[in-house]
DNA sequence: ATCCTATTCAGATTTAATCTTAATAGGATT
DNA sequence: AATCCTATTAAGATTAAATCTGAATAGGAT
């Protein structure tokens, strides 16, 4: 008994609750990240509903992002340069990187035990956590040496 | 018996271990940061330089900023805008931060337990960790009525 | 059908960060 | 001290990311 894959339940309850629209544009841009199965970023995004019938602004699409990360379906990631990675939050769940300052190398790694901490600092301040930004940077084993 | 305040040793340290110079301006920059009791960006940092005698320009500003995190000088911090925020590591050590996404406010918070729990995953996968960014989006408690 | 508000589009604009080329600094060699 | 050599920096141009602007559209309410 698992829950139907991609549902914009999640979506669809974040945007009512500020009362937005599930637009055309909205289901569009849920339905292409929630089947992604690499990281991506705002701009390739945006390209890829270039010449798919009909076109998505970037604006659009940037404006989308953070509304999907509030719902839970994305979560920040990370990648080369300085642009903002994004990731659907699949079936391994939620993750977090570490990224090789040397060769770019991009590490995932899970930790529970970080999580419940997070929660548990959030609720001291009374903060209400929604999503985290946590990447790790160092040298990874194969740049060590030497 | 306190160690002397704003020693560069540390940075002097890293530099030597990468072959580099402790030139004019990378002891200016050093000098500067590590009296700033507030958070800043690069470019208000280039700012800082500006009529102060000799200019420093903003793209050494930009490299050395690297070199200062690396270093254990500086660390990520938070802020408004999509800037890249820094502070420098003072008295109160390390610490993350929590960030409203309604009003903007900035929390800071400390948890030993999580930095050990980081440094432990760091180790599993044979990854020297340098310095990390770890940012919790939420809402602050006075923006959670209604 | 008309009105009203939210949303989107397209491209211009802004702004952050990096790159380019030439100049400079400072150590090593003779 | 003069020359050479490599790392570093300056200044401003360039690139690239993200947001803004004004007009157009959508879709629900009256």
């Amino acid at each position: 008994m698992e829950a139907a894959k991609h549902s914009p339940a999640q979506f669809q309850a974040l945007l009512e609750s500020k009362g937005l629209k599930y637009t055309y544009e909205r289901k569009m841009i849920f339905d292409e990240v929630s089947h992604l199965k690499e990281h991506f970023d705002a701009d390739s995004l945006y390209e890829r509903f270039k010449g798919k019938g009909r076109r998505i602004s970037r604006d659009t699409v940037y404006r989308t992002l953070p509304l999907l990360l509030e719902s839970h379906v994305i979560q920040k990631s990370a990648g080369a340069g300085k642009r903002e990675f994004f990731e659907r939050i699949g079936r391994k769940g939620h993750h977090d990187h570490m990224i090789c300052i040397k060769c770019g190398k991009i590490i995932e790694f899970q930790c529970e035990e970080i999580e419940k901490l997070q929660e548990k600092k959030a609720q001291e301040f009374g903060f209400k956590l929604t999503f985290h930004d946590h990447r790790l940077f160092g040298t990874c084993k194969d740049c060590q040496h030497g």
